[in-house]
DNA sequence: GTCTATACACTGATAGAC
DNA sequence: GTCTATCAGTGTATAGAC
């Protein structure tokens, strides 16, 4: 109750709401999944955040993205200094959350709500995924590491690729994601072709 | 009508129902989305699809694969003989498709379907999208053009590099997608490392 | 904090006229 | 092929009791 939200039913409430907007996007998760979700009904949901579903979303996401950025700065900031160590431990974090599917969430949740909103949570991502892988590439390209000076698709290549292997369906009988993640960025250090 | 469904009026029904299900995902898009965009009224749509909601998504779903597939697979076909034009060519083919955003389909849309056809479905993303572009890695192992004989993992990291390019906001000021494309593609077969 | 009750809009679906 | 009319079900949201 003293700082502002920080009540541990709310926060329930908040992990309930993320677990299943993650899962299924924000059009398909209802109220009453929510609700049913914590044993308790729909508009009880209304005492914790009043401002109904949209805010919820909000809410949630906006918890999410903080987490990822501050998680995922962390785990780059205390991996080893080769490319190969930030990239890996960027993927061991990815991996250690539950996936957030953002290009569903870029493409199909946030249309969805209000262009304020959206534009909003949009940078959000930015800040939170994009931007510290960015800026890995960036200085791995000024030490000489690699040759490509375009962090931008960089990045986004990498998060396409650690987010794809993510949220793959368990039966797709796959290697485990830690070992996809390494043999993958092999091929993005040193190519498929023969050295 | 003498085949089967090869009426104009039913094509365009499907046409306005692919281009909203892509773009929006299953639970987003309601039957008077898909009849507004035609200028028909709701309960018009069930001349064409019986079934309702559920059938029409998977019959635009279905359509969509299949098109994917002959068309992924011409266009790997016609492309020159090594790697990069092949690839480049389904990165040509891909781009030239509205974006599909296969993630949320296997992971939002599909999950509120019956489970007998989410498998189904689950299997013609499959056939229509990796196995023609594992079949390419296969042969350029084979070849000896690349080291990496792992084309399961090979075809779902391009699809999930091409995908993401693909489906990019506009406004995220980057490169034009075949030039992204190009240099994703350079970065697989040569690494980032100088060489 | 959570409940019941309810308002109200919207959704998928069916029946039958034209 | 498309329409109007209508239904039951479900969705978000509010009011007020406990």
């Amino acid at each position: 109750m003293m700082t502002d939200e920080h009540s541990e039913a709310k926060r329930r409430v908040l992990d309930a709401a993320e677990r299943l907007f993650m899962e299924r996007g924000y059009t398909a998760v209802t109220l009453r999944d929510i609700a049913q979700a914590l044993n308790i009904k729909q508009a009880s949901l209304y005492y914790h955040v009043p401002g109904g579903k949209e805010a919820l979303f909000v809410e949630v996401a906006e918890r999410n993205f903080l987490r990822h950025r501050d998680g995922l700065r962390a785990a780059l900031r205390e991996a080893g200094s080769s490319l190969r160590a930030k990239l890996m431990a960027a993927a061991e974090w990815l991996f250690s959350q539950p996936p957030m599917d953002f290009g569903r969430m870029m493409n199909s949740d946030m249309p969805a709500l209000s262009p304020e909103l959206s534009h909003r949570m949009e940078r959000s991502v930015y800040e939170a995924l994009l931007q510290p892988l960015e800026e890995v590439f960036q200085q791995a390209h000024a030490n000489g590491e690699i040759w490509s000076a375009h962090a931008g698709v960089l990045s986004g290549m990498v998060l396409a690729i650690l987010e794809s292997a993510h949220s793959l369906p368990p039966h797709f009988n796959a290697p485990p994601k830690l070992v996809m993640a390494a043999e993958m960025i092999e091929v993005i250090l040193n190519g498929l072709y023969p050295r």
